[in-house]
DNA sequence: TCTGGGGTCCTAGGACCC
DNA sequence: TCTGGGGTCCTAGGACCC
């Protein structure tokens, strides 16, 4: 049996713990209103009675609910909040399967002689979050984890939902096709404009023809998601790994030097990221966004990881070049690919360029940053942008 | 309502090799 | 000569999730 266990408005409710004045009242986290090309990242439930929810412009939510309160997010804390969580549902059982900073899926197979009935413990499993950490959370038992996902979602907040085996396919015929973990938008569309509105029709339909709608993977998943079969959403372990950073601009970017200055910026936080986290990557990624809200990316792989954030910036910034077409942009971003741990042997430089030099330097002042977090190291060059605590 | 940021996975095509 | 099939790796874009 499985648990799926998702934080209710989870961010907001972080903010309302810590501050109790904030109880009751709307709060919605993101980006302040005011703020140009900012978004909703939480809300608490008081404010989704006014129409406000996530991914919404803040300008838009500020209209719906001026008197809301606006809190741009404190990752640093919600990530130790989340920390708190997760150590409770280890109480529970040691296969713990963390998906986000906010949910989990929680296997309490054959933990019956400890807790009682799977019932019994999800209930337990509530009080106990709510007695150790002050968060309620809602959660979903089923036999199989895709199940239990869409079951935690069905009486939030503080909801239980239990799906006994065997009743599976029934609980997924009832739900409305945008309930279907995995199946968004534009899958949606598709399905719609071949005249399919509800489960039952899906269902109805051959593999074959749905194949046809949404090719060979995304078919799968549907004709077993819509059984109540696991679509095997959730890997345990994922393939592969990567790190990446992005950034909206308040205003778009025009001049090169700017964008040069942007650019070193993303990708010191990302080589920063990717030596506390003792990774290492041969490919690199740069994304750019115009004003019309077009996007392209464009990789390289080479031989040799990148080795230090002069490296990286000095390939971003080519990459940029071979992709730019001229324009406004909005968004610019930078990643490393394909991660493999920092001790996967590689091909060594015949010859030291320098490159050693440079990566004890910058080396050093990652340790320097991680002993004294307040202080803040960095570039000239970048000197004159605040820090911001984003995800 | 002019649309964030961090991720993962899939697809289709191309290069290259045997 | 106008051409097979399998396999791997890489790339760009897109869909989806929280």
């Amino acid at each position: 049996m499985f648990l799926h266990v998702d934080l209710d408005a989870f961010y907001a409710s972080v903010e309302q713990l810590d501050n109790p004045q904030l109880k009751g009242k709307p709060v919605i986290i993101g980006a302040l209103p005011g703020t140009r090309r900012g978004v909703v990242s939480t809300c608490s439930y008081e404010a989704r009675q006014y129409g406000v929810h996530s991914a919404m412009p803040v300008e838009a939510a500020y209209r719906l609910c001026p008197q809301g309160v606006f809190i741009p997010p404190r990752m640093k804390r919600y990530r130790e909040k989340s920390r708190e969580v997760m150590a409770v549902f280890y109480d529970f059982s040691p296969d713990v399967q963390q998906i986000s900073i906010d949910e989990a899926f929680i296997d309490i197979t054959g933990t019956e002689r400890l807790f009682g009935p799977p019932e019994t413990t999800a209930r337990t499993l509530k009080a106990a979050v709510r007695e150790h950490t002050g968060l309620t959370v809602s959660a979903g038992l089923a036999a199989n984890r895709y199940v239990a996902k869409i079951a935690s979602g069905m009486s939030k907040p503080d909801g239980f939902c239990h799906v006994p085996p065997g009743d599976e396919a029934q609980f997924i015929e009832q739900l409305p096709l945008e309930k279907i973990w995995g199946l968004g938008d534009k899958t949606r569309k598709k399905m719609h404009d071949a005249g399919l509105y509800t489960v039952s029709a899906v269902k109805n339909v051959s593999l074959e023809l749905l194949e046809h709608i949404l090719g060979t993977a995304g078919a799968m998943f549907v004709y077993n998601a819509v059984r109540g079969i696991d679509p095997g959403i959730c890997t345990p372990v994922p393939l592969s790994r990567s790190i990446s950073t992005e950034q909206t601009y308040e205003f778009s970017l025009y001049d090169r030097y700017i964008i040069d200055t942007a650019l070193m910026e993303l990708a010191g936080t990302v080589m920063f990221r990717m030596l506390n986290e003792g990774w290492h990557s041969r490919t690199v990624c740069v994304k750019l966004r115009y004003d019309d809200f077009t996007t392209h990316t464009i990789q390289e792989t080479v031989d040799i990881p990148v080795a230090t954030e002069q490296a990286l910036f000095t390939r971003a910034s080519r990459l940029f070049d071979k992709k730019y077409t001229g324009g406004g942009i909005r968004l610019l971003g930078v990643g490393a690919l394909n991660l493999e741990p920092e001790s996967t042997p590689v091909q060594q430089e015949l010859f030291d360029d320098g490159n050693k030099k440079l990566q004890t330097v910058e080396r050093t002042v990652l340790q320097l940053k991680n002993k004294h977090p307040d202080l803040t190291i960095t570039k000239a060059r970048l000197l004159s942008r605040p820090e911001t605590d984003t995800e």
